[in-house]
DNA sequence: TTGAAAGCGCTAACAC
DNA sequence: GTGTTAGCGCTTTCAA
């Protein structure tokens, strides 16, 4: 164990002084020790150990340009991210990752325009090597800033703006929404449900979109009135099925755009006393477990992987951040794969 | 706007060139401007805003010994702490604390032995100024870890350890759960229930112990039999529940230490057609709006201010940071009170 | 292979 | 008030 020094950390010098070499030398061993003779790298690696020597990571950034950290940028328009599961997963796999790497991660979490202000400040001032964001709304002004200061990024979600100007494509992950969807809807069919309603998400952000077009791919020129406009959350799944039931009461299924929506929407079937899934079946889109598993019945819903995507994100643009040809290299983005669980509900 | 500049960042060297100043002198104006004359100030901030310059986090921090940031300690045992909205609600909290107060929020994810090494060479590190830590058990080694590492730490939750050789209190900020839990076993004990069962928490972390002291605060000597210990998760709250219905069959109320096991609880009461409240009354704890509205009969619970205790450790931490006399300034530990919310379920 | 020395960009005495 | 100067602790040429 390391002596517990009172005074001020130790310094690469002070090591060097200890081990008997230059501080070039021990820097060289601290650094992983290559084109250092063996004796000398143990009598510096002994001198550390015996000083509890923690390098000073600000002297190194100055010196190094790299932060060794990385922003993950949060917005919180509603404040839906934080009680919506999906972020955190997320969060825990860029975690992962990032950890894996050494890599740290300062959390950064917008929530009014002022906030903007202060991210693109902290994103100029040469904090983080690079940024992990979040596209929620079609006028989201992050990809703005991250690419005015320069800022390697990497985007969860597709975003949903053409980037004024834009003269390269912008890295993200995302989820095959509409493939996703489509499995989905197609299931409905083969049950043989013939009214397929459709609770969507916000139609500004590029999931609940691209999700409704996966719907539209397997039922074109599917009766209008069969959708209704949600908003990710319990309540709003509520109210579009009470909305779809007024319009359409013969309707015989429902795909939710996510599950928290297909709670929602299936409180109020059971509220009518209508039977799920012999009346109507039921698909959602997520499966956060903790809401799928526990809807009485099960929700059938179409999984991804949240943390996947998390940890997929960090890793392209660790890759990016350490890239040699940085362009060319390879920063496209990446669709993951979803798939249908069946569950009770349909 | 500023030019964009292709080349590196501009530097104060150049602001001052610019200005005509010295790097002193425009150093003081960046930081505020006191005793520089009007006219230079105002050359000094036109030649940063031509230029677009940012300080240089780095060489800052290497003179100041200040980072502007603080850590985020969140270590997840079991992985309860991301489905979990507390976390997400008092992270909210900090972070808009430090926000505030431009300080940056690492964030710090333990999932493992391996990282709580890695956790401590980062504290030791200089990257960060304090740190936020949620104590959660018994055996957490992080307390260790912040001291050895003389990191001006503040924690969420009561810390259960006696910490060895400690002379000095670590300053917590707690909820009143003690408090909180007579509120609501005496709100059901005035209802006129004879038989109050309590499903408790893990008793190894202290809000769980502090909440079972309430309850048996208002019940002294109580029937051991109507305690069971849940794992404040769904799953366990119903399981607990169905071991309580089994011991004491004639048990008239329930009080849950929090709203997850309460939720379990109640669809254990309904699959077996027992009444909520009228043969049952149950109360939880937390007041997660988005389990205690959501049930059926919405719970009647504790409400705490979880977002406001994140800030209040925030606030605390910050003004140890800037503390002039550190010791007895008055990091003293904060314990926020707990309110009963009565809705449908007692 | 090792060491000497020159900064990285900034702040804070200290002198003017 | 303002400028000069000496580092903060580290990496990295460049010589030896």
């Amino acid at each position: 164990m390391p002596k517990q020094l009172p005074g001020p950390r130790p310094t690469l010098e002070a090591v060097a002084a200890l081990a008997g070499v230059s501080r070039a030398t021990a820097s060289r061993v601290v650094n992983g020790g290559d084109g250092v003779r063996k004796p000398l790298v143990d009598k510096v690696r002994q001198a550390v150990e015996e000083l509890g020597y923690v390098p000073n990571h600000a002297a190194r950034t100055l010196v190094t340009r790299r932060t060794g950290a990385v922003a993950v940028v949060i917005a919180e328009p509603e404040n839906r991210i934080f009680s919506d599961p999906f972020f955190s997963q997320q969060l825990r796999g860029i975690s992962r990752e990032l950890a894996a790497h050494d890599t740290q991660l300062v959390l950064l979490i917008v929530e009014g325009p002022d906030d903007f202000a202060r991210v693109a400040r902290y994103l100029s001032g040469g904090h983080v090597d690079g940024a992990l964001a979040f596209s929620l709304h079609t006028d989201d002004p992050l990809p703005a800033i991250t690419r005015r200061a320069g800022m390697p990024t990497v985007y969860g979600g597709r975003p949903s703006w053409g980037v004024a100007g834009d003269d390269r494509a912008v890295p993200y992950v995302d989820a095959d929404n509409r493939g996703g969807a489509r499995a989905a809807v197609r299931c409905l069919r083969d049950l043989g449900r013939q009214h397929i309603a459709h609770i969507a998400g916000p139609l500004d952000q590029t999931s609940a979109l691209d999700r409704l077009h996966g719907y539209q791919d397997i039922l074109p020129g599917v009766d209008p009135a069969l959708v209704a406009e949600g908003g990710f959350t319990v309540e709003s799944g509520a109210r579009a099925m009470a909305e779809l039931l007024e319009r359409r009461p013969g309707l015989d299924a429902v795909f939710a755009a996510n599950d928290l929506m297909a709670s929602g929407a299936l409180r109020v079937l059971r509220e009518r006393g209508i039977r799920v899934p012999e009346e109507v079946a039921l698909v959602g889109f997520d499966d956060m477990d903790s809401v799928s598993e526990a809807t009485d019945p099960p929700l059938t819903t179409v999984r991804q992987d949240v943390e996947g995507q998390g940890r997929l994100m960090a890793r392209m643009l660790l890759r990016q951040l350490s890239g040699d040809s940085a362009d060319a290299a390879g920063s496209d983005s990446v669709i993951t794969p979803t798939t249908l669980v069946r569950r009770a509900s349909a």
